[in-house]
DNA sequence: CTGTTAGCGCTTTCAC
DNA sequence: GTGAAAGCGCTAACAG
């Protein structure tokens, strides 16, 4: 057994902090993790001879023991969507508060790539998993059914969840601005995205838009198909497809985020195209951009820090077996901006 | 032992897919890491009886039983400023493909909670350390030096790594920004940024300013320093404290990054006051947001991408202890815009 | 190519 | 309050 130790440097171990003490081993596992069972004064004297000696328990022999670790698994499609970031932030700080850790990982939107993760992530047996933005292969389903690991889908109100869900109605968000849009008179929509395939929330809200127009004898037309990033630069380059592929513009174009939606703007006023005047652009969620800008974009505000932190608590009320609701729907605003107007005034 | 196997739902161990086998654990250890010395036959019976009996491998056990993990950590200060979410994405792309895991932490630019987190992470041996963007404690240099686990600086060029680093000069990148205005004729300038003690790679960029603007006798003045999210809205709000605060406005303002210097300029737009013709303002880093912009900002572009990416080979190299350079400065590159302009002219 | 032995560093359980 | 024994699930080392 001459193999390396796995102890920095062979750095101390908890035999030698029980040595260097006078005590069994447990005495000073239980006096380092502070549990009930060791007397104030000699607790007091192994924590500081533990420092003393500059021991650090190892998290991989201590999890494997006691069967379970606090780590957390969080997966999210993409840092590069603010969206994902301040949900992503709120969740990691809540749990941080009691005393989890986060491992993490994005998935760009692949579904291959999140099952690739479930997998390696569950090898970890992390005391819970969070799943965000993307649809879910069968065999991650079934991976972490399975698994018994305490599993919360979050930004979408799945109608189906694996295990726990906090997310918004994205159907019933396009709908609402579908109708807010009819209302204001709008009648030719026209849409810039992703592909359908890449992101199935983003359709969800594309599908209850097109619904409201319906209604109103309306069809939303044509859906500009961008690649990511899905940011600037891609609603810019959009809005110039649109533009540059039809002869007819549409009176609004509703747009993926409010990234995208600025970008498109910029082109317009590139192309002297006068907003809201020539026609109306929306956003969507209501994102920190959007505050600094004079004359801001009608948008669709999502409650992003709410979301991470009723996730959290979920999640965390799920592993500490408490007992709670499995699903957790949050409401959207739209609020009114520049960008569009009445057009029966 | 009546304690709950760690294994989802006492899922199959390794040594139940050896008995299903028929043969040793140690032979089956070996199928499934892929090592030498398990004939193909054998090696391709035991998968697939491994996937039939669903049998997921701890990470927990291999890595306490080999010495080492696959994980790497890396904290940033924040997701919320695109810098550190595009770096943090490049970096944990080529971890991952070369098969380590990385786990991940924000420390909101606080030595303490860097510290702390520094701590955690030992604990879990990963393979490798990243920190970024903030000086480090004492105390954490100790922990890091002593645990001998590989460790990397990434943003700034650190005169005195703890092991390795990638980054750039940050003082060098302020003073060209500096000569650089100096030599457009500007000769008040005024800056907008966090705290010195928050963040300390802003501070030696605005050294860097100061002193090239010191060397035609010029001071940076005002200073204004704003509490974070250094964002658009920082950018804005920073500005109206710039313009409220003064009867004789700088005739360029440098602000910290792109996304507050275009915060800043809405500011300007609402006042009237008209970019460059009154007052010149320049940002720092490139972002996204620039590209689309009709009228750029001037700025200087940092190499992210690109710094993720050596970062991330150079931590491998030393994990796998092929020998290589400790440290590289990576060159930043002043873009002019339509926000600054020759004053001569 | 394959198996046996001896742990990795810690916590659980149970006895004192 | 404290300790001894028995693993957690896996891999390194060595012997065939």
């Amino acid at each position: 057994m001459a193999r390396e130790p796995l102890t920095p440097k062979g750095g101390a171990k908890i035999a030698d902090v029980a040595r260097a003490a006078g005590v069994s081993i447990m005495t000073v596992s239980r006096a380092l993790r502070g549990v009930e069972g060791v007397s104030m004064a000699k607790r007091d004297e192994i924590i500081a001879l533990a420092r003393e000696l500059r021991y650090s328990p190892s998290s991989l022999a201590g999890s494997l023991a006691a069967a379970h670790s606090n780590l957390i698994g969080v997966s999210v499609p993409t840092l590069d969507d603010a969206v994902f970031s301040e949900i992503f932030e709120t969740m990691r700080n809540a749990f941080l508060r009691s005393g989890f850790q986060t491992v993490f990982d994005t998935t760009d939107y692949a579904t291959h790539r999140e099952e690739e993760w479930v997998e390696r992530m569950i090898a970890w047996r992390p005391a819970g998993i969070v799943l965000s933005g993307v649809d879910h292969s069968p065999r991650t389903k079934r991976m972490l059914l399975r698994s018994s690991i305490p599993t919360l889908e979050i930004w979408s109100h799945a109608q189906d969840p694996i295990d726990l869900c906090v997310g918004i109605d994205h159907f019933a968000a396009g709908y609402e601005m579908g109708q807010y849009l009819t209302g204001l008179g709008y009648k030719r929509p026209a849409y810039i995205g992703p592909r359908a395939v890449y992101d199935v929330r983003a359709q969800q809200r594309l599908d209850g838009l097109k619904s409201a127009f319906a209604e109103m004898g309306c069809t939303v037309d044509p859906c500009i198909r961008m690649a990511p990033p899905l940011s600037f630069e891609g609603g810019r380059l959009g809005m110039q497809r649109l533009l540059e592929g039809t002869l007819n513009p549409p009176d609004v174009s509703s747009i993926l985020n409010d990234h995208m939606a600025f970008g498109a703007l910029m082109e317009c006023e590139a192309r002297g195209i006068s907003i809201p005047k020539d026609m109306g652009v929306v956003g969507f969620n209501g994102l920190r951009l959007n505050s600094v800008l004079n004359r801001r974009i009608t948008t669709t505000v999502t409650p992003r820090a709410q979301m991470g932190e009723r996730a959290a608590s979920l999640l965390i009320a799920k592993i500490s077996k408490a007992a709670t609701v499995n699903t957790i729907k949050l409401p959207v605003k739209i609020v009114p901006g520049e960008t569009s107007r009445d057009l029966q005034e």
